[in-house]
DNA sequence: CACCTGATTCGACAGTCGTCAACATAGACA
DNA sequence: TGTCTATGTTGACGACTGTCGAATCAGGTG
């Protein structure tokens, strides 16, 4: 969690895992991977601490910001943990406290496969 | 690419479920709803059934179209109809068989969403 | 150094989920 | 009517998930 990741001008494609929906039937392999960030967004809580650090100021947030969600602290780690291991959420430590932001790219991806699939 | 359906002009707005996800921090309310059609799409198994309907002649298939996704059929009905109470799809019967359509408001809702979250 | 605060990890528990075999239902057809 | 095929439902079981309290780690401050 060290990895100070700037903004990726250069990326080829917007997804580094999702083809469109509508077009093709999803391959298991591509079902597989494509459902860990829709489980990612699939809970409420998660949801909600996503939500706070998309819309925070900068688009990044800090635990202690976003943290009355109605659970406890661990439990907001973990959910934090999740969204980062599902690739939507890059972390960072500045000194006493923890910077969370949202990865555009992969979103952009999610959203993209979604419109497609609505215009199809 | 039958025109039964036109694109509703007079539609107040996209989602009867979905406000921004990047704009404001969700309620505990809204992100309830909201989470239930990510969860729907966060099973590889769902999600392959998904596509294959979207992806189906005229955006509808038979179950017996779709079944072959490596789960017993039991399981299939399962997964379409959970996909269906999260408002994702609708079951018609005609005759022997029955149709299963996606629901393009939701999902462009979904689209949106991600989308506008992606570019704030 | 000791102490405090913010954040993560650990261990455990209840609840949910995905899956299947068995059974039930709906329609077609003879 | 009966039988056959296509779906849906039920019940059960193992696995996973969300949650918490307690312990631990990381950094700042006195």
């Amino acid at each position: 969690m060290s990895n100070v990741k700037v903004l990726p001008v250069l990326e080829p494609e917007m997804a580094p895992c999702c083809p469109p929906l509508s077009e093709r039937p999803l391959t298991a392999e591509e079902a597989e991977r494509t459902a860990v960030m829709f489980k990612a967004l699939g809970d409420p809580v998660r949801l909600r601490l996503f939500s706070a650090v998309a819309s925070h100021e900068g688009g990044e947030a800090c635990v202690c910001d976003i943290s009355d969600v109605g659970v406890s602290q661990p439990t907001v780690s973990h959910h934090l943990k999740k969204l980062k291991e599902a690739g939507l959420l890059s972390s960072e430590r500045r000194g006493t406290w923890v910077y969370y932001r949202v990865e555009p790219a992969v979103l952009a991806a999610m959203g993209a496969l979604l419109t497609k699939a609505a215009s199809a």
